[in-house]
RNA sequence: GCUCAUAUAGCUCAGCGGUAGAGCACUUGCUUGGUAAGUAAGAGGUCACCGGUUCAAGUCCGGUUAUGAGCUCCA
């Protein structure tokens, strides 16, 4: 039989041969580090026999594929094992790969604690130590269940039930065949291959996903084919945990939260000087860009929220306020706004819209309150009470292209100006709860996706997660370490308009119904400003600082000079401030530098002298001195490169 | 919301049945110094909240609240 490789160059092998004999046939260092085949683009077992003319490309270990090879046997055969070896009445339930690694489910009557981790470690290492063969038998569905009903497997047998298949279910097996795993494979050949790994953490997680199911016990470890590659890994995760925009903004006084208002930010004085300043950079850019700026109520009246399709859809988190008894007669029941959207079509609402108004940009900082679940809250990054960069614009079908174009070059500025050169755009369509008709859905979709297309951003679609009112784009930017995260969204809305009684005079005098997009581009302030500390360390722009020049006397002579600096700095519009405290220089540099202050400046007797300042920035050791005048230029010019 | 864990000084944490501890920060004294911690002393806590066991509870048990890691969710 023929077998063609990937370069295209082909090899006669007898039928029946195997990716081994294949990979033997190349060559005795592949036929070392091959662990699987792809055959016609399925991976299989190494061992697997080929049986007719076939495209045949080797799996080696020291490959991607090899990697998440090698991580899948280490959970379904080896931490699997170790579990059953540890605590037997454990039921397997499954074990894939995942991003840098895997994990395995089971449910376990012991509870098992990140404490046990060690213990089950040296159980997989016993394992790992005897190399064995990892061979596969295949047999039929009754086969199948017999022998996961004789194990105790429920939720083996579940997977195969719920199988259209009939037989050819993969059975997994070691040297001394007391331990089977049903698996898909493929798997290594031997035990042999498995290199660094580390179990990282306990959790629960819900059969199949589905919060209704029973909760399992998730036990998530890492692996990598050296300890080089696997203590990068793990330094990386150390790097990010460093950044953490929990123990920062704590550090740096930003923020707090406390039990009496959960998810709801309470803001220093520097996190509200650095919210201000992120809030008057995107005021300016909205400005420039032709929206208007308003403002609605935060306490509506239920009536608009059912009228809008929230109270049906999202009732369960929103909160609800109530006048108290002494006013019964005025007795309603409001909720806090969690969307600007209903309040914004009531401003479009009065008076009388012709089509020469439109498009009709209105922004809002609108401070909304949504009542999230509690397991879901994270520092800055999912809060209860958000201030959202949110607009509305109200415009006719055929203005959508150019309305989404304006909006990703806006947006697109924004983000660079931030620091985030790169972003991704997701296309997202219909989900399962939604409002308007399909032939409604069908034409926003449409005009959505030609709107992209016609502009050439490259985007990928997300089926099923469009918004309830209209299908989005979602923009996801890229932080310095290499994280996601998405934050702008542009919404179409063929709904809302209609259902609050929205329109404009055409041309033709007659009445038409806007079309409505809902657009952001951070999304919240409070997430958007987590991000923004991850992304920089702590380490702020100059110009988005809450403190940006320290002047640090180093003996007190030359106080008077230090304020002077001061002065001339603050006339400039910079935050400035002096330090001149009977302590150490280095003492001062160490603080301040703690504090993520961007500019020291040290001022001794030379200084004085001369009418220079020695500079120093943070993330830096150099000090550079230079003439005062030509400072205090510098530092402005940098100042006002984005305010 | 679910599973597991955690809650002690401003911060980071130790203490795990018998009168509350450390380091840093803070206050005061001495120290005027050249780019990431000068020095000595002092002050600082209803051990998250409610209940139970015990002669005795930060310490053991139950509940509540919040936080953390996941899961589910996110207009």
């Amino acid at each position: 039989m023929k077998i063609t490789l990937p370069d295209n160059s082909s090899r006669e092998l007898p039928k029946g041969s195997s990716g081994y004999d294949l990979a033997k046939d190349i060559g005795p260092g592949l036929a070392k580090s091959a662990i699987a085949v792809t055959i016609d683009g399925v991976q299989r077992d190494l061992h697997d026999a080929i049986d007719a003319d076939a495209s045949v490309s080797i799996i080696t270990i020291d490959s991607d594929e090899g990697l998440e090879i090698m991580r899948h046997t280490l959970s379904a055969q080896v931490l699997a094992r170790a579990i059953k070896n540890l605590y037997p009445k454990s039921k397997l339930a499954i074990g894939p790969t995942v991003q840098d690694g895997f994990y395995y489910d089971v449910e376990s009557n012991e509870s098992i604690s990140s404490d046990d981790l060690g213990k089950i470690e040296e159980e997989m290492k016993k394992i790992i130590k005897t190399k064995s063969l990892i061979t596969k038998k295949l047999v039929s569905k009754k086969e199948a269940l017999k022998i996961f009903k004789s194990n105790k497997e429920p939720y083996k047998e579940i997977i195969i039930n719920e199988s259209d298949q009939d037989d050819n279910f993969q059975l997994y097996y070691q040297d001394d065949e007391e331990f089977v795993d049903l698996c898909r494979g493929p798997h290594l050949p031997n035990l042999g291959f498995i290199g660094s790994f580390k179990l990282t953490k306990v959790s629960g997680a819900y059969w199949k996903g589905d919060s209704k199911n029973s909760m399992l016990t998730r036990i998530y470890g890492t692996a990598f084919s050296n300890d080089k590659d696997l203590q990068n890994y793990l330094d990386n995760i150390e790097e990010a945990l460093k950044r953490d925009h929990r123990k920062l903004g704590k550090e740096m006084d930003l923020f707090h939260f406390q039990d009496e208002a959960p998810g709801m930010v309470f803001w220093h004085p520097d996190g509200w000087t650095l919210y201000r300043k992120l809030r008057n950079f995107v005021r300016d850019r909205l400005k420039e860009n032709n929206y208007i700026e308003v403002n609605t109520p935060q306490v509506i009246d239920r009536k608009l929220w059912e009228a809008s399709g929230h109270w049906d859809k999202y009732r369960e988190n929103m909160f609800i306020t109530e006048i108290d008894e002494e006013h019964a007669n005025e007795k309603r029941v409001n909720a806090l706004k969690p969307m600007n959207c209903p309040g914004h079509v009531q401003i479009y609402n009065q008076g009388i819209k012709s089509y020469k108004d439109l498009p009709l940009r209105y922004a809002e900082f609108g401070l909304c309150h949504r009542y999230e679940p509690s397991g879901t809250m994270h520092g800055l990054m999912r809060v209860r009470a958000f201030t959202q960069d949110d607009g509305h614009i109200f415009c006719t079908e055929n203005q959508i292209e150019s309305e989404t174009g304006l909006f990703i070059k806006f947006l697109s500025t924004i983000y660079a100006d931030l620091g985030f050169k790169n972003f991704d755009i997701k296309l997202s369509t219909r989900p399962e709860m939604r409002v308007g008709s399909d032939e409604t859905w069908d034409k926003a979709e449409e005009a959505l996706e030609a709107a992209i297309k016609n502009l050439g951003y490259p985007y990928r679609i997300d089926e099923g997660d469009g918004a309830f009112y209209g299908p989005k784009l979602d923009f996801v930017l890229t932080d310095a370490i290499g994280r996601e995260w998405q934050c702008g969204t542009f919404q179409l809305d063929f709904n809302l308009a209609e259902r609050l009684d929205a329109s404009y005079v055409g041309e033709d005098g007659k009445k038409h119904t806007p079309v409505m997009i809902h657009r952001a581009v951070l999304g919240s302030f409070e997430r958007f400003i987590g991000i923004l500390i991850e992304n920089y360390a702590g380490k702020l722009p100059f110009w988005l600082s809450p403190h940006q020049v320290v002047v640090a006397s180093i003996i007190s002579d030359v106080n008077d000079y230090s304020l002077e600096i001061v002065e001339s700095l603050k006339k400039e519009g910079i935050l400035a401030e002096a330090d001149l405290r009977n302590e150490k220089i280095s003492y001062k540099i160490r603080e301040h530098s703690n504090r993520k202050v961007p500019i020291i400046l040290a001022i001794g007797n030379n200084e004085k002298k001369d009418k220079t300042v020695s500079i120093r920035r943070i993330g830096s050791t150099d000090t550079e001195v230079v003439d005062l005048k030509a400072a205090i230029k510098q530092i402005t010019k940098e100042n006002s490169a984005l305010q």
